[in-house]
DNA sequence: GCCAGTGCTATAACACTGTTATTGATTCGA
DNA sequence: TCGAATCAATAACAGTGTTATAGCACTGGC
């Protein structure tokens, strides 16, 4: 019985959209978000780049794939730091755990914070897109830095803050790790003062969030040690 | 008697240079840093891209002479916005200054910290390029922050303070704008809240330098007149 | 079992990019 | 005035994203 030759259920088949999108990852890590070729794309994949036009719909699809990867991956690095009952410990790894994401995939980190407003996702009420849709309803990843943020500073200070207070101090600090970790991959940091800045960042945050700045010193050492 | 027809030594010769660069820069405003193409530049002044070659030896020399351009742009923002005689003033309209070039020029700005490390100003000690070379040897803008920040802290502080801290605190301080900047210019930013968001953490930062909020809240209310 | 119909992919072509070799004109120096 | 040199324009090459065309394998109905 002559086997069914390439039959388009072969394991390849629904598995060539993740081939795909995995060998895309891996170069944009290599070349960056704007050096990615669809012919070399293609041919790593040993297809043609008309594949990739019928599943992404070309390359604008392609990136945007590769966006919410990046999304979904910063979201685990967020909740492999997830510390719910120590709330100074939650914080100070949830932002050690930003920067690792950045170092580890720079590429994919360039494509989702690069600069250029490539893409929104398309959330459950992507009906009032024109309106302005409060960031951590898009991505989980700043959820959970906002609830990090909020458990910190319910547990440090006494009264609860105001919802809105929280993530007005949960964008700053967004703003304190990317830039630094923008800086970091630009180039502009001495690669031997990186981290020690970074941990001073942390520092400087959680003590304005209450907490004593030994308990910071002690959570940055034992998180040092994983 | 017949005119010269096009000397070579008309007033748009050596000219040619810089005009290549403002249409360059303006090209890179509307299409972004890596929007830019040879052959477009060329067509809008009128010459072929070998001109580009010659003066300046290929795209990346042309990206080089924009990334120095753009330093300078930066720095011009921040002499506008010196203020020796009062540290507070300095540093809050130096914070805003950065803020204001970033948006009107994005363009550049991405070149600059687009995040990838594409050049490195060949400072006096270029020799030691290897090593790791303070920032604010190469960018006078960062030194003014550094100064700035130094300033302040003087200014509000009893004792002078340790030069490698107001560095580090300066670097914060970098990371801090470069962060809201590049999160607004990438669009994650709500634009009714990036300005109130950037002035809170231009307070978060001069009260962290000894300044008192009030006076804090009295400069950004004055400098939000002009 | 056969045959239209559908869905997907490979090939080839188009317009575009950066880069380079070649050519021609123009200027400078002896 | 003539040789040498400099510089820009033309054309070509390899590469890009995209699209039109054509071919293939599979599905549905008869």
């Amino acid at each position: 019985m002559p086997e069914p030759a390439t039959q388009p259920n072969e394991p390849d088949r629904e598995d060539l959209r993740t081939r795909l999108l995995a060998a895309a990852e891996k170069l944009v890590r290599k070349h960056g978000p704007d050096g990615l070729s669809l012919r070399e794309l293609a041919r790593a994949c040993g297809s043609s780049t008309m594949a990739i036009y019928t599943l992404f719909g070309g390359k604008p699809g392609l990136m945007e794939a590769l966006y919410v990867l990046g999304f979904a991956r910063l979201h685990a690095y967020a909740l492999s730091a997830e510390a719910r009952e120590a709330p100074l410990r939650w914080l100070v790894r949830q932002m050690l755990a930003y920067r690792r994401f950045a170092l580890d995939h720079t590429g994919l980190y360039r494509l989702m914070f690069g600069g250029e407003k490539r893409f929104t996702p398309t959330g459950r009420n992507s009906r009032f897109a024109s309106l302005a849709a409060p960031v951590e309803d898009a991505y989980p990843a700043f959820a959970a830095l906002v609830d990090a943020v909020g458990a910190c500073m319910i547990h440090h200070h006494a009264s609860a803050p105001d919802p809105a207070q929280v993530q007005d101090l949960a964008f700053l600090v967004w703003g304190q790790m990317h830039g630094l970790v923008g800086l970091e991959i630009a180039g502009y940091a001495d690669p031997a003062d990186a981290l020690g800045r970074y941990q001073s960042a942390v520092r400087f945050i959680c003590t304005h969030c209450g907490a004593a700045p030994a308990d910071v010193d002690a959570e940055l050492g034992a998180a040092a040690l994983t």
